[in-house]
DNA sequence: TGATCTTACGTTTAGCGTAACAATA
DNA sequence: TATTGTTACGCTAAACGTAAGATCA
């Protein structure tokens, strides 16, 4: 009987003022929308408008309708959105780590395996991935230390080693160290990439007496990184080109928070992190 | 491209389980319903059903647009039913009165001077009328004081002249009184109708000692009034017939309060004051 | 004269129901 | 065998656009 493109033409009536610059923006002629406002006003049963002789305009009435036709075009627009939402949520893998480096080899990995799949990453704590990972919010996790709890499938994934990264002649260096813990560098002012997860905020716990200059933009980085002598961290999974180390020397920190596994959790489904774990191309990367 | 029977056809579908059961509840053939889900999943863009071959259900996704579309078929009907009240509501007189006696002759004067309106009349106390005049909501007010504010239109419309009926060897006519105050019938229980707006804790306050037994049935009253010698109140808008009566002796009243002007006040409109007050019937009835 | 709304007319198309078919329990 | 869902077919009725008419600024 009524339909909602009857309601999209009474409420563009109220918003262009004549039926002839609605049908117009509405790309339907002039007799279409006449045509449709008796209808509407037949289906109500009740005046909606004021006719003159080539003059249309709404009455009280007519404007409670337009209100109330918007609202119920906003809760049909709603519905759209929610339902294909929904039907997206079902297409989407949801990744959530801790640190950024492993996501770069689960993420192209899950694309491989499940191409018909839209992929979700983000970072995120411990405590809040495992969160959305028990709710099911969360497909795949990332953390630092696999859960004790049964009904969460865990497998260990990848290591990641940190090194500070120091000009030749840094003082840190002074004896040619084969390793340094964090606190022979505490208090020395470093470069930091943003988005780097759980390793901020383990910088600044185990350097409190440091300034860290974070840097969000890739670019920006690499060119502070070639123009100054401040300390920058790398890892066996996030290395840098001998051009951007510019003779820089990388020197491993030994503290055992500095040297890291990633497990996999999953609620749902173990073969997804199988799926990850066979990725055949990590070897060749990290090692 | 998508219209409220099918959302109706939907949640049909949903509640009754079967394709075949939805279209009979709805008195539509099966094929109907076929094409209209298909039509609304390609509308979505969205997979909502499992399809057996000769069996089809709501997937979750298909769940979900179910409650939506419930959203949507709410938020019409109510838009339906707002804007017919809206309606209703310009073509409605509302009155609302402190007694129920000046309705008797204003709401059928009104009916006949405005034959295309609804009436809408109700008991109220004095300030909520007043409230109500002047927020609009009530067209009509009768009240025992006229207004000072200006904006409000005021009528002196009726008296009412309130008498107590007594069975003629009741102990207050002892000395054959021509009146009587509330004093003097305090004490005595009386016999009460329901619905007396302002009366009622009018007869409260002035007789504290009497107990009321209030009846809210006409039928029922009349019964007691003939068959009891509780006293009752008459006015002279308020008569009984002589059966009912039953030999009675009715005894004015001569408190102040007891004898009322009551005022028509309008916030909009004197013209409609005045249609009541020239009702040529009044004189006849009241006299 | 140009803009606006309404009415009339002819065509197209979208929607419905009947009927026939396939599959299940 | 009775029930269910899908497909095919033919018809009707609704909806659209063009065109023409009427009115106003």
């Amino acid at each position: 009987m009524i339909s909602f493109e009857d309601f999209e033409q009474l409420t563009a009536f109220a918003k262009h003022g004549t039926l002839a610059k609605a049908a117009n923006a509405l790309h339907i002629s002039q007799p279409t929308i006449t045509r449709t406002m008796k209808n509407i006003e037949e289906c109500f049963g009740v005046k909606l408008f004021e006719r003159g002789k080539n003059r249309i305009r709404l009455n009280g009435t007519g404007q409670i309708a337009v209100e109330q036709a918007e609202k119920v075009l906003d809760a049909t627009r709603q519905m759209m959105t929610a339902v294909r939402e929904y039907d997206k949520s079902l297409r989407t893998i949801v990744v959530e780590s801790c640190a950024p480096a492993p996501l770069w080899f689960a993420v192209p990995q899950l694309a491989k395996k499940y191409p018909a799949m839209t992929l979700s990453s983000s970072l995120a704590g411990n405590d809040e991935i495992m969160e959305h990972v028990r709710e099911g919010s969360c497909h795949v996790g990332i953390v630092l230390t696999p859960p004790a709890e049964q009904g969460i499938h865990c497998r260990p994934y990848l290591r990641e080693n940190l090194s500070i990264c120091l000009p030749p002649n840094h003082p840190a260096l002074q004896n040619a160290p084969a390793s340094l813990d964090f606190r022979d560098i505490n208090g020395f002012n470093c470069l930091l990439r943003s988005q780097l997860g759980f390793w901020d905020g383990l910088c600044r716990r185990e350097m409190p007496a440091s300034r860290f200059l974070v840097q969000e933009d890739d670019d920006e980085f690499q060119e502070l990184m070639r123009n100054s002598t401040l300390p920058v961290f790398i890892t066996n999974l996030a290395k840098y080109s001998e051009e951007d180390m510019n003779g820089r020397v990388s020197v491993p920190i030994i503290d055992a928070s500095a040297n890291v596994t990633y497990y996999l959790v999953s609620s749902k489904d173990a073969g997804i992190l199988d799926a990850i774990v066979s990725d055949k191309n990590i070897l060749a990367i990290v090692l």
